[in-house]
DNA sequence: GCTTAGGTTTCG
């Protein structure tokens, strides 16, 4: 009657439950015409309410979320009307007894992992202004369900948690009807529930409760006063929580995996490194100098590399409980050819959930996040691609490729060669807007012509870790019956160590001995300084008391300045006496051959985004490139000459800092062809081909309008 | 339908 039946009319739908207080019941005039109730309810004024409960509605994920379609419709319905609401049982009050509702501070969390039983299970202690610590145990087969809990401080509500008594002490246990919100704990944060639940009720006596509990947690100091460590801040034998991006991972072995993370910052201890196959990495097996500088190496053992095995490259990631180890003892997995540097920081994540031991992705939009993308925004130069990290951007260059061109088509626009069918030549006029890499060195490729693969050129740094592990075996090494074997002393600053060194017993007869000699025990440095003095130097080592080539990871050969690789599939390696008769000249064909080594290629490999005044493009440079620069890749790889001409050449046709009109107009010849990208996925490619870099006679350029 | 774990550091 009254006020509120305007009220409830405007409110309530069909389906709504409700609850109505401050009735009185009489009889019902209508029973006998109705056949109803021989009684009703009659609510008439201020004493009387009615509550209309909305039944979720069916999740959309266009509509708003829950919270709001709540608040809207408290508004709407005004005193009269209310939604039912939750009790909460502060932590102090807890006995034993049937399921309650309870908000608290995060003290203590493990993140959740595979019970023994069905279920993922978390762990978490919670308190709350009675200053009660309060232990929940969280039972649930999704691991979503779990409460999404980031750092200590975070605050949750539980609904559906038992109250059991344990060892005397009061225990929270998930039970049915659980559900769970979770919530950053720092003041002044957004007030946002991190839930996977598709509706709940969320209101404005919620967010006070999430505000005063934040309020209070402030002052009590459980919370940490720097929630994690950076690895410029780490100390050794630390144990701490590491917020970092997973750039690589590659399993070790069945208990072990990598992950190559980095936060942005440098750590001033040198880092451990860990050599691992490149095809049994996930990610780029490799990265420029600078950046390898600042990225950590985590070993994560037992129980967490299920959870390891999940993550991805890309991803960013907290690691709890971390150990910062000085002086790597050893790594699990690696076979002698692979080498562990000591007096390292080591990290190691061991197995257990002991004090919250654990790896947890964080979500793209956490604040933890947006600081780490703003950290490793800042890094300079890392807007580069690394060399290896480009060959993951390129599609695998095609195996064969039309290139020949009588330069009689007709110049197109980019966008109408883009509509054209892949298979052809075009010719083009057009500006380079920008190449990769930028170092021109990363443009240097091996590539094997057998089985088509290319391979990073390793830098010193790994070509010295396998000389110093084959320097490791000193045993007594019996040379093949056809060498003749000594000593050269070590040059330089190591007096006190001779190097073995075997000889081809036939050019020794014929008076070549200089001509090629295998040598043993020395380092990647006085490899090269001997490379002085002997035409062809092929590092061996003692294995088990025999002699053996070094791990096709290192230069087979040393030539002078340049250095020669073997292709890892391809070759059949062993120490063989190279047959020098009627040769003239022993050059890397004839020790290759003699080795078994299936010889790697130098090439150049470069991208560029061209343009005109229809669109842009992006090309490969690769096939035709050392007739492009008129420069052998392998005399790029030896020679600081070689690598200038190329500088220049590039800086003249993307001058930097330039802008666009400065930039020459090229005539290009392209040819277009189909390979499949890393995702399997056929994709028009096209390569720079029958084009060579000329400078024009003069500084006048070319018509910029060739229409 | 009511087990799992019940915080407390690997041993690489």
């Amino acid at each position: 009657m009254g006020a509120l039946a305007k009220e409830f009319s405007q409110a309530v739908n069909q389906g709504d439950v409700v609850v109505a207080s401050g009735f009185t019941v009489g009889k019902s005039p209508t029973v006998n015409k109705d056949k109803l109730h021989p009684c009703n309810l009659l609510l008439s004024g201020d004493d009387a309410y009615i509550y209309v409960s909305r039944l979720p509605t069916p999740p959309d994920p266009g509509s708003q979320p829950a919270v709001k379609r709540g608040s809207a419709l408290s508004a709407q319905v005004s005193r009269t009307t209310k939604a039912p609401k939750y009790t909460y049982v502060r932590l102090g009050d807890l006995k034993a007894g049937p399921a309650v509702n309870v908000y608290g501070v995060v003290t203590f969390f493990k993140q959740p992992y595979k019970s023994r039983g069905t279920d993922f299970c978390s762990i978490l202690k919670i308190t709350d202004q009675s200053k009660k610590e309060i232990l929940c145990k969280v039972f649930c087969k999704k691991l979503e369900d779990h409460p999404n809990i980031f750092q200590i401080g975070d605050i949750v509500r539980l609904h559906g948690v038992k109250p059991h008594s344990y060892r005397n002490c009061i225990e929270l246990v998930k039970t049915f009807g659980f559900s769970a919100l979770t919530f950053d704990g720092v003041v002044g944060r957004p007030v946002e529930p991190r839930t996977s639940s598709r509706s709940f009720h969320f209101d404005q006596d919620d967010r006070r409760v999430v505000e005063e509990l934040r309020s209070w947690a402030s002052g009590q100091g459980f919370l940490p006063a720097v929630s994690t460590i950076t690895l410029s801040a780490v100390e050794p034998k630390q144990y701490f929580d590491l917020t970092c991006q997973l750039l690589a991972k590659a399993p070790i072995d069945t208990t072990c995996i990598l992950l190559r993370v980095w936060d942005g910052t440098r750590c001033p201890y040198k880092l451990l490194k860990v050599i691992v196959e490149p095809d049994v990495t996930e990610g780029p097996s490799s990265f420029s100098a600078e950046k390898e500088s600042v990225i950590a190496n985590i070993l994560i053992y037992d129980n967490h590399v299920e959870s390891a095995k999940q993550l991805k490259p890309g991803d960013f990631l907290r690691i709890y409980n971390l150990r910062a180890i000085p002086g790597s003892s050893k790594v699990p997995g690696l076979t002698s050819t692979q080498a562990v540097e000591v007096d390292h920081m080591a990290f190691h994540l061991h197995g257990g959930t002991a004090f919250g031991r654990g790896i947890r992705l964080l979500p793209e939009d956490s604040p933890e996040v947006q600081e780490l993308k703003r950290v490793i925004a800042a890094i300079p130069g890392d807007e580069e691609l690394s060399d290896s990290e480009m060959m993951e951007v390129w599609s695998t260059p095609p195996e064969s490729l039309e290139r020949t061109c009588g330069h009689d088509v007709q110049p197109v626009m980019l966008s109408q060669l883009k509509r054209s069918e892949p298979g052809r030549v075009h010719h083009v006029r057009v500006q380079l807007r920008s190449y990769e890499p930028l170092r021109l060195h990363q443009a240097l490729k091996l590539y094997c012509s057998k089985c088509t693969t290319m391979r990073e050129v390793p830098d010193d740094e790994v070509v010295d870790g396998v000389f110093s592990e084959a320097s490791r075996d000193s045993g007594p090494c019996s040379p093949p019956t056809w060498a003749l074997s000594g000593q050269v002393d070590a040059p330089r600053d190591t007096p006190n160590r001779a190097l073995g060194v075997h000889l081809s017993t036939q050019l020794v007869s014929e008076g070549r001995s200089k001509e090629l000699v295998f040598l043993r025990g020395s380092t990647l440095e006085e490899t090269c300084h001997l490379a002085s003095t002997y035409q062809n130097i092929v590092p061996v080592r003692s294995s088990g008391g025999q002699m053996d080539l070094l791990d096709l990871s290192a230069p087979f050969l040393f030539r002078g300045r340049k250095r020669y690789y073997g292709c890892k599939r391809c070759s059949e390696a062993a120490v063989r006496e190279p047959c020098a008769v009627g040769v003239e000249l022993i050059d890397e064909k004839v020790v290759a051959e003699a080795l078994g080594v299936q010889l790697l290629q130098f090439v150049l490999l470069m991208k560029l985004e061209l343009q005109d005044s229809t669109d842009t493009l992006d090309v490969f440079l690769w096939r035709d490139a050392e007739n492009f620069f008129a420069v052998a890749a392998e005399d790029a790889a030896a020679s600081q000459e070689a690598q200038n001409s190329i500088h220049q050449a590039m800086n003249f046709l993307c001058p930097p800092g330039g802008s666009t009109g400065e930039r020459p107009w090229m005539d290009l010849c392209l040819a277009s062809y189909e390979a499949k990208d890393n995702g399997g996925q056929n994709q028009t490619c096209y390569q720079i081909c029958q084009t060579i870099f000329t400078r024009p006679p003069s500084s006048t350029r070319s018509n910029p309008n060739p229409a």
